[in-house]
DNA sequence: CCGTATCCGATGAGATACTG
DNA sequence: CAGTATCTCATCGGATACGG
């Protein structure tokens, strides 16, 4: 079923769908927490700030889902369940935090580029 | 004026953003389509393949907004429209590119990942 | 403690038609 | 050719409440 001349757009699909896992609200921010070693859902939810148990229980199944961290449930009780990075997770890592760390390092000029645009654009738009 | 330790959300949030801003749908290939070099509206619509007039606009326009991307206007007729990279937007690629590499790579990975979780979840579900 | 279900508003994204 | 204006539908994400 593709077009006659099977060009790039099946990996920029692909690409497009990677980007869009850790590009999320939440993604990158949970794969960088576990970075430093396996939480459980508590700890996880408390280290990330802000976030609804709901969305975090999302992002963690499709993490998991693709492969970027196992979920460990131990039937005591109170339950535990404990999150940790698989290797196909810590790879990930590594390129989700040069463009995390670029992004912190580079903040100020985004910001000013965009007060800039609003400002071209009219402030009494 | 911060705290030593409460600083995380601010800078995540930030982060977020920008993981946002190369995360949605269109973004990330439209900054690489361009890596190799300033396009016109109707180039990069052809080179991106399968996006609309709208969310070419949509997505250049918040491209151009953070300050990765300069527009510019030809009053020809019919009219024309250069986009290019500007400084901020070729150091982003760097990062991007990692990126979108390590994705292209662990396609294959990530889906039988991803298959392997459907299978486990329920087929017939 | 961890997860699901439900409701609801906000945003994303495609199709189409129209202007300079 | 490039861009805008609508309209419509899907998905995201938060709040809340409930269940094991």
């Amino acid at each position: 079923m593709k077009p006659r001349h099977a060009h790039h757009s099946e990996d920029c699909r692909a690409v497009s769908a990677i980007l869009q896992r850790v590009g999320d609200k939440w993604s990158a921010l949970v794969v960088t927490k576990l970075g430093a070693g396996a939480m459980r859902f508590g700890e996880l939810k408390a280290a990330v700030g802000g976030i609804s148990q709901k969305m975090l229980t999302t992002t963690l199944r499709g993490l998991e889902r693709d492969g970027f961290v196992t979920r460990t449930v131990f039937p005591t009780i109170p339950p535990r369940v404990d999150y940790e990075l698989t290797e196909l997770g810590r790879e990930l890592l590594g390129p989700v935090m040069a463009l995390v760390s670029w992004a912190t390092s580079n903040t100020e000029r985004i910001n000013a580029a965009r007060n800039a645009f609003d400002d071209r654009s009219g402030p009494a738009q």
